[in-house]
DNA sequence: TAAACTAATTATAAAGATTATTAAATGATA
DNA sequence: TATCATTTAATAATCTTTATAATTAGTTTA
């Protein structure tokens, strides 16, 4: 499954003639099995030990190749640092208030609102991004106590 | 209007025991006259003028400060610095990728997606977030040239 | 395979946004 | 007015991200 998807981004990279690094290969593969949505220091520090002298401005070059090759999706939130989000299907994100955990989900026809939009403002159209905030279960178990 | 919105922010103050200083009542001001979801640092220059010698980390108190009791939004977007938004009655954003400009507008019944989200991922859901991102009607005029 | 060229990495510095700190000033209250 | 807590201003510090320059590695071509 996630070697499937590794296999797909790096095709992705060969045709776009970006060359494959090992350290692109790690940020990639790391990318795709985590679920947590990383932060640029986070995958920094989690490949510390593969590549003991790797800088972090190799992560962030990194991650604006992927982005612009529409490998990697950038999430801001409220907090400091981005997030990073390896794209598969079009999903929306949860985030727990309490923890930071963030859970995808699937919602499909909302389509719709970029029609409204669009013709209301006047914009044309390109994308848009809904999150839903609240308090995952764990969190509200812990609150109950 | 916007003079009723600005009492009724100066009694919310009030009641939560934060003090009215002219600082305070000059970035209330500015925010809701405003339409442009300004950075913290188009606060701080805007009222130079009023303030010579008022410091950016005041800014950054107060917005602090009202957005805890709840009067103003902060906006996280891709770019690096946050927006910030008086919180009127509850609307979406439409987003210009070109020059920046963001517009309000409305859009009923989405809590639905709340219910859903919810019962997919098991969060207790307090709210969602949404936005539009395309080009406005401007931007999309100079492009044709 | 070696030489030449291009791209990527590293190390470091720099920039920009935000927060922390501390002393001085201000406003509320008795 | 005297007192006390809050707020401001000035500044330093922190943190994230980007820019720069030198080195290294990879690719291509002869």
């Amino acid at each position: 499954m996630s070697t499937s998807h590794l296999k797909e981004a790096l095709d992705t990279l060969k045709q776009t003639g970006v060359r494959i690094t090992p350290q692109r290969h790690a940020i990639l593969e790391y990318l795709i099995n985590s679920m947590t949505h990383p932060t640029a220091d986070e995958i920094y520090k989690a490949l510390e030990g593969k590549f003991p002298n790797m800088s972090v401005a190799t992560v962030y070059n990194n991650l604006r190749v992927f982005r612009e090759v529409g490998l990697v999706k950038e999430l801001t939130y409220g907090d400091s640092s981005s997030r990073f989000d390896f794209t598969t299907s079009d999903h929306y994100h949860a985030i727990c208030e309490s923890c930071g955990k963030i859970v995808d989900f699937h919602y499909p026809g909302l389509d719709e609102i970029e029609q409204f939009a669009s013709h209301v403002t006047g914009y044309k159209v390109s994308h848009h991004r809904l999150e839903i905030y609240g308090t995952c279960s764990e969190c509200s178990k812990k609150e109950a106590h």
